[in-house]
DNA sequence: CACCTCTCGATTGTCTAGCAAGTACACCGA
DNA sequence: TCGGTGTACTTGCTAGACAATCGAGAGGTG
């Protein structure tokens, strides 16, 4: 039996909504009452409150009390603790999957996928690209450390979405980067990983605050040691 | 100014729900209706609705769909995954802290009150406990580092509940180690305190698991090198 | 006696309607 | 121009209700 999901209202207006904030159709700082959502959805407003909260638990809508909400605005030290804080948590996960030389081969696919967007816009690489990271996380088999990287997942997702079509990106060189990282946990070099890891992130990150218009970033935060 | 703090009335419910589940005045498997809550806190049901979700979010309450919700049931495997995680972050949250050779004010502190805490019982320094180890996070700065880590702090405090008052706790030696990492940190060795935290929390890690009736966990996760 | 089915109670999901409380902003007077 | 006031908008919370769904027990069948 193929076990089906069912999802309830307030997740399918909840997921709608951050489908449209991540593609940029909702602007950084458009306000999002819960009146607004109700009418447009044809639901009760407790409803619309619902989808607000789930939103604003995964940090794409900001909210005081009796404010309405607001589609959040990154600035440079967003993007830089969100990757930062990424990086750590991919690190830790390579050197335990090289540990075992794990394989992953939901990575590998979404990796191939990547790799076949040969002159596909930037949009389309970030999808395969979050997959091939979640991919490596979800192998380490730990509940909670998939629930914290996905609440991350979000947050990631849009960074890439605000400089997307810039042509920042160049894909192939992505997926050669991913393919080695994935031969050296295989390998066993969960060090030389991280590393290289770090590396891969760090690049993104400065290039994402870069296009932000931030400083690059001063300290160094590359391999401790 | 003094800054007041309003708590709605639904994270007042919440608060006080957590507090009974951490002192364990809810025993694991009982169930939680919205209408039962919303009864006893005199308030409407959506209400009670609404602190069921934040601590089904907390992971203090478990539920599936049109199921009432219940007390988490722990078990083994579940005491792993915290405190694997929550070793995982700690660890970087060290080493990062001793690059800079950060001084934890907060966290000395708190280690402060443990030690003098010479005869309480054991429920009195899981609070100072929880302290020392999320001032220590705290201290990077990192916001959703810290985001990550709230996540796991009632989960943890949630194992500790489980066991305390059998006398598996010497707070006299836990200060003691607590003040030597501190002392690795200030003196910037990262990859020391990185390690005795692995030592420490894995110690209490596999205290847990055998209290709960669990085999002393084969693989050891130790230091990675 | 074992097993399957079906109905029923309990519980949640969602809605309508509305009042209270708080915030932001424009307006008005000094 | 500046400061206070008022009003409109929005959220917090309540009350009551109906539909959808799940679990368990009653009842029938082999």
């Amino acid at each position: 039996m193929p076990r089906l999901q069912v999802v309830s209202v307030v997740d399918a207006i909840a997921d709608d909504l951050r489908a449209r904030i991540l593609r940029g159709e909702l602007e950084p700082g458009t306000a999002l009452t819960e009146a607004d959502i109700a009418s447009t959805y044809e639901v009760a407003r407790p409803t619309g409150k619902a989808a607000t909260e789930q939103l604003v638990r995964d940090g794409l809508l900001v909210r005081g009390n009796h404010r309405s909400a607001r589609v959040v605005e990154l600035g440079p030290d967003d993007v830089r603790d969100i990757y930062r804080t990424r990086a750590h948590l991919e690190r830790e996960v390579l050197r335990r999957l090289a540990r075992e030389r794990t394989d992953v081969p939901a990575a590998r696919a979404a990796n191939a996928e990547i790799a076949a967007l040969v002159d596909g816009s930037t949009l389309d690489v970030v999808a395969p690209d979050m997959r091939f990271h979640t991919a490596l996380v979800d192998a380490l088999g730990s509940p909670r450390t998939t629930r914290m990287y996905r609440s991350l997942v979000t947050e990631v997702t849009l960074c890439m979405a605000r400089v997307q079509g810039r042509g920042l990106l160049d894909n192939a060189s992505i997926a050669r980067e991913h393919a080695l990282i994935l031969d050296l946990v295989t390998a066993g070099d969960g060090d030389g990983a991280a590393a290289l890891l770090d590396e891969h992130v760090g690049r993104a990150r400065e290039r994402l605050v870069r296009a932000l218009g931030g400083t690059p970033g001063p300290e160094a935060d590359l391999p401790p040691r």
